[in-house]
DNA sequence: CCATCCGCTTAACATACATCAAGCATTTGA
DNA sequence: TCAAATGCTTGATGTATGTTAAGCGGATGG
């Protein structure tokens, strides 16, 4: 049940028997339906999930209206509104699932007594936001750089699974482009 | 000396006169003249450096030659290349000085013993690490979303103090734009 | 002190992408 | 089962930004 969580922390830090126990006894599970949502503005965000399986999105809806997709998630990945999660804030963001998914949910309370008692799971989280950290960098970087043709290739290279599971319009959201644009760019690639 | 940065950490954690001492142990202090460089790619970037005094710049050079700015820094702000400081990975950034200016450089590996000693000050660096990690998607949006006009006027919003000290054609490279369409852009808004 | 460079602006033209509109195949669900 | 919704594509046209070229005032340095 819980092999899977715990072989991902191991790739970063070593831990007992006893500290896996202490850390998969503040898991929850949760299971959640295609179109449902996880988070919406507003919430108070207690939790940031690991994906057992499935696949979700977390997109911001401006003013107008109009929704823009910052993260996809699938196996082994986390999500959340990590800036309300981490700040404690509302949530602004939407957290919607775009399978049916499993997911593995930890409570920040928890997770902060846990830091307290065993400080290498401090050091594995400070490690995934470092990680995150890097990868939004090269993302800015693409997006204010680079053509949508670029950017396209540079995903497929980056996020080939999710480029097989999400649907085309939601790709060419994430990517900032329309998805005309996208469909244009991908008849020229032939 | 160091009562600048003092003030800076103990905003987000308190400190007693012990552990400022432990800490303030391991800044060392850097003077650099405008246009020298405090890291150049293949570096070993060993510190992260806290400006006291001054302004800077991280950028990255591709492959056709382009520099592409990805961080200004001014007094009380925290700069380096983080990929490499926290993987230990060679630099990939240029960080150079736009003004001539006064750091405190902390090494990582006497910053990893303060964190097993004094763990608050690994909660800090995550706190920071958050902090940036938002700031950075707040960006992302933008540069997706947003037109140049708006980018400019969010950046004068945000850093009303870069603003003033950094030349225009720096500024527009930060916001992916080229100096010819900023200055249209600042013809329109008077 | 004067030549040079730097930072900024403007203009004419090119290009990438958006917008608006329509059509079509596949999937969905009553 | 069949109508509606969904996801994708294509075409015509508009717009923001890039490209190329030139000029200008002020700072800089020999």
């Amino acid at each position: 049940m819980y092999s899977q969580i715990l072989d991902h922390i191991s790739k970063d830090i070593s831990l007992g028997s006893s500290e896996k126990e202490e850390f998969t006894g503040i898991l929850s599970e949760k299971k959640i339906l295609k179109k449902e949502l996880l988070i919406k503005p507003g919430d108070k965000v207690d939790s940031e999930y690991y994906v057992v399986k499935g696949c979700l999105k977390a997109y911001y809806r401006d003013q107008a209206g109009e929704d823009h997709i910052i993260q996809f998630a699938i196996e082994d990945w986390w999500i959340s509104d990590f800036e309300a999660f981490f700040r404690g804030t509302p949530a602004e963001l939407y957290v919607e699932a775009i399978e049916d998914s499993v997911l593995l949910g930890i409570d920040k309370a928890a997770l902060e007594l846990l830091y307290q008692r065993i400080p290498k799971f401090e050091r594995f989280f400070r490690l995934k936001i470092t990680n995150a950290f890097v990868a939004l960098r090269t993302r800015i970087l693409s997006s204010l750089q680079k053509t949508g043709k670029e950017r396209y290739l540079e995903f497929c290279q980056t996020y080939p699974q999710i480029e097989k599971r999400v649907p085309n319009y939601q790709i060419a959201n994430y990517l900032g482009i329309k998805p005309e644009s996208l469909s244009r760019i991908r008849k020229d690639l032939t």
